[in-house]
RNA sequence: CGGAGAGUAGCUCAGCCUGGUAGAGCACCACGUUCGGGACGUGGGGGCCGGAGGUUCGAAUCCUCUCUCUCCGACCA
């Protein structure tokens, strides 16, 4: 992409309005504008980042065997009635009526809809266990939205639901959630600490919440230090084997949210020199609410001996748009974001100090061409903007690598590459550039 | 939902107390000088001062109502 052709709205001012770190580089990059409290246009950068985090969360959920639907943003209040949650809901649910005068909602979760499609499909037991996921737009409308995306009203949520005959089942899909967010997080360059949590509105009792270290962070959490660096299960983990143990070396060790934190037990379970006490980011949560929704809804299968019995169930989130903001909090300097590789909305900043001049064009050009011919995705700064307007942006949008050509270097053949987390910058040859980034 | 604060140019803000018909810096446009870490000069464009009502000869400024946004708290992926 040319600069000069896209659009990347930069500030140099911070919007009065942003309070914490993540919320004023997202506006001063020119990820995203608020048009609402809590409601947000997601601009070319940010938007660029969104599907980057969209897309491995889609692979990890793939992955676990969840299976991808999508499901409307407004639903109809009479299958909320089903369950009594119309009415328990309260007013951060957004209600809204039709032009005949039907009540709808702007759906805020899925469990009853997805419940409702399960049911009018599923029978048997010979079609579980089974989990469907969508990634769509919720609203909830918050008394008080705050910290830009990491606590908007509208956000964009992946939710999985599973079903299973029965609990141990449903323990088995719990533990592939479990064990999918573990590599999700990390993937996008996050370390993730799961920890026991409250189930809250959504019900049910085994729950966990996925919690990312950070000093802005909403929540009091409290967990041994051991969990913050405990190793991932790489990409060849069995989903149909036997995860419990991957989810009960963490579950051993002390970790929860002020909610459910005991003190006592906190003391009496981790040695002092491991005790970590912090903020964090929740990006995850986890349910087993069993068959509190199929019992009322009357989602029933029949099992191997022919009775039938109401499936059970759990639930899985993952604050997506949440989780642009969360990243940006994990990772940036006094310059600017700090994209991990993976979630970055360009792989690398191609700038050109001296637009219109013969020869610098021509390297960078020929730079442009074969990086983004080996699939490489290039913001080439062709702009005539001054080279240290040029690198104050390229900073603060915090592409990881910068590949940086100007006359002076290229007198002597040379441009710089420059590694935006380290800030190291080795000078090379315009064909070593190249190659180093072309795979 | 309780408490506090703010709405004036695209952004950050001044002007309001003490009414006289709107300003600065940045950004934008033109020209010139510049150009390796957010340049400078000259000229220029841009604002029904959140909205409605009232007081007044006259309202950004005073009064009333209203909308929106932000912060603290209670609540939340």
């Amino acid at each position: 992409m040319r600069l000069s052709r896209y659009f990347l709205p930069l500030l140099k001012e911070t919007p009065s309005e942003a309070q914490i770190v993540s919320h004023r580089l997202m506006l001063r990059a020119g990820l995203v504008r608020q048009e609402a409290a809590g409601i947000y246009a997601w601009l070319p950068l940010g938007h660029r980042v969104l599907r980057k985090i969209e897309q491995i969360v889609r692979e990890e959920q793939n992955r676990a065997g969840a299976v991808e639907i999508l499901m409307p943003t407004l639903q109809p209040a009479d299958l909320w009635r089903e369950t009594g949650r119309y009415d328990a809901y309260g007013k951060e649910m957004l209600r809204i009526k039709d032009r005949h005068e039907r009540e709808l909602l702007y759906g805020p979760t899925n469990e009853d809809m997805v419940t409702e499609i399960f049911r009018a499909y599923v029978r048997s037991y010979k079609s579980l266990p089974l989990i469907l996921y969508h990634i769509q737009w919720k609203f909830r409308d918050e008394v008080r939205p705050r910290f830009g995306v990491m606590r908007g009203r509208e956000f964009l949520m992946k939710d999985a639901y599973s079903f299973d005959l029965d609990a141990e089942g449903a323990r088995r899909s719990y533990n592939k959630m479990f064990v999918a967010y573990l590599r999700t997080f990390a993937r996008m360059g996050l370390k993730s600490i799961p920890m026991r949590a409250e189930t809250g509105p959504i019900g049910g009792d085994l729950s966990h919440e996925f919690i990312i270290l950070a000093e802005t962070g909403e929540s009091q959490v409290y967990c041994h230090r051991d969990l913050i660096d405990m190793p991932i299960p790489d990409e060849g983990v069995d989903f149909d084997g036997d995860l419990e143990p991957i989810v009960r070396q963490r579950s051993a060790l002390y970790a929860a949210t002020e909610d459910v934190h005991d003190q006592e037990q906190f003391e009496a379970q981790v040695p002092p020199d491991k005790r970590v006490s912090a903020r964090g980011i929740e990006v995850g949560q986890i349910f087993y609410f069993g068959t509190k929704y199929s019992q009322p809804m009357r989602a029933f299968v029949a099992g191997p001996d022919g009775q039938e019995r109401p499936v059970e169930s759990g639930s899985y989130g993952v604050g997506v748009s949440r989780l642009v903001g969360a990243i940006i909090e994990a990772s940036h300097d006094d310059a600017g974001i700090i994209w991990p590789e993976p979630v970055a909305p360009f792989d690398i900043a191609l700038i050109n100090l001296k637009a219109g001049d013969a020869a610098t064009d021509k390297a960078c050009e020929e730079i442009y061409a074969k990086l983004t011919k080996a699939g490489r995705d290039v913001l080439y700064d062709d702009t005539s903007e001054r080279p240290g307007a040029k690198f104050a942006a390229m900073d603060l949008i915090g592409i990881p690598y910068q590949i940086i050509v100007g006359p002076r270097g290229l007198e002597k053949g040379l441009v710089e590459v420059k590694t935006r987390r380290t800030s190291a910058r080795e000078e090379m040859s315009v064909d070593a550039a190249v190659n180093r980034f072309a795979e």
